[in-house]
DNA sequence: CAGCATCCTTAAGGATACTG
DNA sequence: CAGTATCCTTAAGGATGCTG
């Protein structure tokens, strides 16, 4: 739970299967709101966790990609029955308030 | 994630799962370190989230049983490849350090 | 472009006391 | 026994501005 407990870590996480190799400012892009600081601290945080890995090639303009490993890729697989569980639910609660 | 969120809410289900049908207070003995408040806010938004079924006899002393409903057991079961996951890690980062 | 520093808001969770 | 009420702490997350 710690390392999926924040509020966008899971999304990175399916950014990043969808379409390994991303970069910062896609990732940014891919989700709506967030910002550089909680992009940048969930991405040290999920790296420390080791389910991200981190590229940075010495250019200007500087360049950074970032990929699942395969930690990550068997944690995105292992959340799959949750999504599963939550898209077949008839929405309890005020959750779709959020979701517009 | 809603569902899941709060900081009790799996090990809730977990102890549900493990023996329905418990009572309040034998919860709170289940969950050490758990406040009355949090595990009575916790259990109502699950009870909102229709996961958890409650059931209030209307006797002296009061006595009130809490079970996991279908759905519930559902999301028991879609939980169980994350527990997995989370199990078969080497403890990066920090976390044992709180596990003791 | 990729990120760090700083300040601020807010809501989750905790402590304690009280009630039917 | 099974909660409710109130107050308080803390840390996640957000806004803004700056840097190599």
């Amino acid at each position: 739970m710690e390392v999926i407990g924040g509020k966008w870590k899971v999304l990175i996480l399916w950014a990043l299967h969808e379409h390994p190799c991303r970069r910062f400012g896609e990732l940014r892009r891919l989700l709506p709101g967030i910002t550089e600081k909680v992009l940048a601290s969930h991405l040290r945080e999920m790296e420390a966790d080791g389910v991200v890995h981190r590229v940075s090639y010495d250019e200007v303009p500087p360049r950074v990609e970032y990929a699942l490993t395969e930690d990550g890729v068997r944690l995105n697989d292992a959340l799959q029955p949750l999504a599963a569980w939550g898209r077949e639910r008839p929405t309890a609660r005020g959750l779709e308030e959020k979701a517009g």
